[in-house]
DNA sequence: CGGGATCCCTACGGATACTG
DNA sequence: CAGTATCCGTAGGGATCCCG
C-alpha cells in the first residue's frame, strides 16, 4: 500500500469502526432498504400499506424495521389518534438522500442480475459433475 | 397475481421474484460487500491477504462468502499448485461493475453517518425518558 | 388498526481440530 | 497455505395471542 492522502475519506470498511460497517447494519437489512425504496416511491405511508406492498414481511420484522430506521433518523413515525388509531410513515430528508444511492444498487441489479444467474447455472453444473 | 409485462424491468423490490432481493442477499451481507470493495481496491489478492484486510472475518465466513462470489460470477478463484497452495482471488469484469454502485453508499455513508449517530442519540434518550 | 409480548425453532456464524 | 469438517451457542425471525 502506498501513502494514503488523509483528506480523501478512504474506504476503511476494513476496521471494525468505519461507519461502513454500521451502513450494511442498516441497508444490509433486506427488509429495512425495501421500505426506504417503498416509502422513496409511495411518500406517506400507513403501516397496513407498507404491510401489503412488502411482500412476505411479517409484522414484527416490518414493526422491527420501522423503528430501527426511525432510530437511526431515516424516517418519521406520526401516530393520529383516531378511533381506530392511524400511523403514518414517512422518510426524512436523510432518508430521502439514501434513495439514491439504493437506486444505484437497484440499478446495477436490473442489468447484471441474468449474468449473475447465468455465473451460477454454470458453476452449479460444473460442481454436480465432480 | 396480475399480467406481468415481461420486458419492463420496473422495481418490484416488493415481489419476492424481483432480483433485487437477491441482491440483498449478495451484498446485504457483511462480508461479501467487504470482500468485492478490498479486491476492487487491492486489485488480485491472495487468501490470507484478504483474511488480514477484513478484520473480524473468521475463515470459515471469508471462504464461505468467496464461494459465494465466486458461483455468482463476480470474482475468479485461481489456484496454483505450488509447494505450499497459492489461492489468488480477483473480481471479474462483472465484479468490478458492482464496485461503483457500492461505492455510492459508501459515500452516503461517510457522508451522513454522523447525522444518523446524531439522531440515534436523541432517539435514545426520549425513549429512556418514559 | 397498529402494534407489544411471548414461545419456539432454525440457521448463522464463531471456535476448534484435521487435511492435501 | 488454504481450506474442510464438526460442535455448539446465540440471535434472527415466524406464529400466535392480546391490548389501547
Amino acid at each position: 500500500m502506498d501513502a494514503v492522502d488523509e483528506s480523501a475519506p478512504r474506504f476503511d470498511a476494513f476496521a471494525a469502526s468505519c461507519p461502513s460497517r454500521r451502513l450494511l447494519d442498516t441497508i444490509g437489512d433486506k427488509w429495512a432498504s425495501l421500505a426506504v425504496v417503498a416509502l422513496g416511491l409511495g411518500g406517506r405511508m400507513r403501516y397496513s400499506e407498507l404491510s401489503a406492498r412488502i411482500e412476505g414481511v411479517s409484522q414484527k420484522m416490518l414493526t422491527q424495521t420501522l423503528r430501527k430506521l426511525e432510530r437511526d433518523g431515516l424516517l418519521t413515525r406520526t401516530v393520529t389518534p383516531s378511533v381506530p388509531v392511524r400511523v403514518d410513515y414517512e422518510l426524512t430528508p436523510l432518508g430521502l438522500t439514501l434513495l439514491e444511492p439504493i437506486c444505484h444498487l437497484k440499478e446495477w441489479a436490473e442489468a447484471h442480475m441474468a449474468e449473475v444467474d447465468r455465473a451460477r447455472d454454470e458453476y452449479d453444473r460444473e460442481k454436480l459433475q465432480t
